[in-house]
DNA sequence: CAGTGGTCTAGACCACCAA
DNA sequence: TGGTGGTCTAGACCACTGC
């Protein structure tokens, strides 16, 4: 029966060389995956019982354990023991603020006052759209703001989203909205931010950034540039922030 | 049969009421953790397979695959396919520098020149010794040095170890020494650094860290406190870095 | 070829949760 | 009480490595 057995190579010549061999619980993994882009499930409902997912891909149940293992390990759902699984949100994730790093040096977080500075449609620059994989020029949504804790200016950011999935994101939606910026963007957008990257420097405060964030011109600002990621790596937000760390700072842990 | 249900109280009445339920798989890793923490397995060495491990502990291989699934993951051991499961180590691993998260900006990264500045022993003030969970006073090395990439001063590094553990380092030592510094400690020291935590803020140059790095007198400067742990969380190392992020920047994931 | 880790299955039982 | 995820087992077979 020569090859079969690798459910890839569709009609490959004669010598398949390397049959892209791949397990069947990845393959699993992937239907899911597609279930949790079409929406077919939605950010915190559950999805069905690994037996009944069993059932409808005709594999074991462990087999579909080791899938949904896989996507809890990379957060994309959450297993509650005795309940089921469910589609991850930043809604009310036990650790909201999943991508924010940024911790009081000691004591509690209050939680932050959020100013809207701008927040319009503009023509991205060649910068802006290749991060965002648009052409330059195309349409995206650009959003300032400061969030203050303790009445301490603390980050100043700018954020960029593609005009198209963002079309109509208001300035008073901003403002008015509770938690995790992500979580608005799940709700109001159907957006879920899945993976992000993080390039980090140290910069001096130039003479606006200085007066927003009320430091002295020249003072040095932790500057984070964030990609955010939906589904198959798809870029959905850029953004940069300024940090004070004067009284907090970035916590990162290593293994 | 009252409360309790705590995991906790040592030797509890006569009702153990919850027993700490762990299960089987979480206590062989315990186990399997006991033997690299005395060294049986040294890293770079083969521990024995998933077969052998099982007969051992009277249990399953899928059981033994479960609590080295979890060593893995937390790159305690490494798995080979074939071959089998290594302990890990800093010396040749896939990822040399797997704790360092500077990258350049672009391009291809060169080997750093090392140049040591000091290499004593001291004696830890409170800060120091509040880290490494030492008494004040209690004798520590204190290194500081510099790594250039292509001929620009990088990094700057304040080192401190407990004395007891690295009675003997030497500037020679840490001059002749290739590749990571933690595989150093490895070799000579037999101390095998599995975790870290670091804290980053943005600073202003010192006079004197402005002149071995180059740069300008209150330029910004990356700040990288990282505390460094061995098996059972046990402080080891704590360094305090000053990176130049003009060429290179601090990269992380998130998910 | 033998030995290792990797996949897959089928079934039993346990811990947790809600009705 | 029934359903969910979590654990554990035993056995078969596959893929990779080295002799």
């Amino acid at each position: 029966m020569a090859s079969s057995h690798t459910a890839d190579s569709p009609a490959a010549a004669d010598p398949p060389a390397t049959p892209a061999f791949s397990p069947l619980y990845q393959q699993i993994k992937g239907l899911i995956l597609q279930s949790l882009e079409t929406g077919e499930w939605k950010p915190g409902e559950a999805i069905p019982s690994e037996m009944e997912l069993a059932a409808r891909f005709r594999v074991s149940q462990g087999t579909v354990r080791k899938a949904i293992d896989e996507l809890a390990a990379e957060n994309l759902v959450v297993r509650r023991q005795g309940k089921g699984t469910f589609v991850a949100t930043h809604t009310e994730q036990q650790v909201r603020y999943r991508f924010l790093k940024l911790v009081p040096d000691s004591g509690e977080e209050g939680p932050a006052q959020r100013r809207i500075l701008d927040c319009r449609r503009v023509r991205a620059n060649a910068d802006i759209a290749r991060a965002l994989a648009l052409r330059t020029g195309d349409a995206v949504m650009q959003v300032r703001r400061v969030l203050t804790f303790g009445a301490v200016p603390t980050i100043l950011e700018d954020i960029w989203l593609p005009g198209n999935a963002f079309k109509g994101l208001t300035a008073e939606q901003l403002a008015a909205h509770q938690g995790p910026t992500y979580a608005l963007f799940e709700l109001e957008f159907g957006v879920r931010m899945v993976r992000a990257e993080e390039k980090i420097r140290a910069v001096a405060a130039e003479t606006q950034q200085a007066g927003l964030l009320a430091v002295a011109e020249g003072a040095p600002l932790l500057s984070v540039e964030r990609l955010s990621f939906t589904y198959n790596d798809v870029p959905m937000e850029l953004r940069r922030g300024l940090y004070r760390t004067d009284s907090h700072h970035y916590r990162n842990e290593l293994s």
